[in-house]
DNA sequence: ACTTCAACCTGTGGGC
DNA sequence: TGCCCACAGGTTGAAG
């Protein structure tokens, strides 16, 4: 579910909404998603609520930091009306509750000591909103691998943050057809492609992120993001596209969903094996 | 060192 | 209704 703007769009609400509350009970009813023993941070305070790639990092007042990672289906809420089968942690604080839902399972939330966050985030690459997502380290990177472009947007020790719906929305944004070998770009695709990364992220964050079809994730306050009412190619395969009118393709790379216009992303006009 | 792909889970929706 | 298959915002570790 969650990508950079959806962890980002997280991590502000909650930047204000549980800063310097006090964690009072952690209730786990999915051991494996919350490994570590609560009692190590009952008691302490919330300094403040980061990212970086698509991990939220909670800073606690005794040393100690809260990792979370959402993976496809896991959903941080505020005060839900209610709990429901899904619901696998709770946090409580002196004021309010944080409950962790997660349909699939596959998310978690680790305590860690500041040595250990460190060795976990070392492998990540830049985010893409810093000076290090460079037209320079992107030539560098690009030109070691033949893996199709689209691969290498989704590996996060190469850029952190992007997922499948920013992937095949920057790509259709730059016209780049996500099967190309990723050292055949050109230094202008390879522009236009930072271009449209930055630009589909900064997208998702203004309408704080994208509810797809199943509409797994959620804000917060239980409502949905809306950048799914822009998406120009994500789950729209049979339907026209907008540029050109021909039938938008749905491919699978990489054991992900892969939608492409074949026209405006076309790549049989070259040869590159 | 690189690339691919099953595995981790629990659904939902479509075709027959 | 029921069964089977495809699909779902991610990451990892094993195998080639
Ligand atoms: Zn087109």
């Amino acid at each position: 579910m969650p990508e950079l703007p959806e962890v980002e769009t997280i991590r502000k609400y909650l930047n204000k909404t549980i800063l310097r509350k006090r964690i009072v009970n952690i209730k786990v009813f999915s051991k494996k998603q919350f490994p570590n023993n609560s009692e190590e941070i009952v008691g302490a305070k919330i300094l403040s609520v980061k990212r970086r790639a698509k991990n939220l990092i909670i800073e606690l007042s005794n040393e100690k930091t809260l990792l979370i990672h959402l993976k496809l289906s896991g959903q941080l809420l505020w005060r839900p009306k209610t709990l429901n089968k899904t619901t696998r942690i709770v946090i409580v604080f002196d004021k309010g509750e944080l409950v962790f839902n997660d349909l699939r399972k596959f998310g978690w939330i680790k305590i860690l000591n500041l040595d250990q966050l460190d060795l976990e985030l070392k492998k990540f690459g830049p985010e893409p909103f810093s000076k290090d997502f460079s037209i320079k380290y992107l030539q560098k990177v690009f030109k070691k691998s033949i893996r199709p472009v689209k691969t290498i947007l989704l590996d996060q020790e190469k850029i952190a943050g992007i997922g499948n719906i920013y992937a095949n929305e920057a790509l259709s944004e730059a016209e780049i057809s996500p099967q190309k070998p990723v050292k055949a770009l050109t230094i202008e695709e390879i522009k236009k492609l930072r271009k449209a990364i930055l630009l589909v992220l900064r997208q998702g964050i203004k309408y704080n992120g994208a509810s797809a079809a199943d509409k797994l994730y959620l804000k917060p306050d239980s409502s949905n993001g809306s950048y799914q009412q822009h998406f120009r190619i994500y789950q729209k395969n049979g339907e026209k596209c907008k540029k050109c009118n021909t039938i938008i393709e749905r491919i699978n790379l990489g054991g992900r969903g892969t939608f492409f216009c074949p026209k405006c992303q076309n790549m049989s006009r070259f040869r590159y094996i």
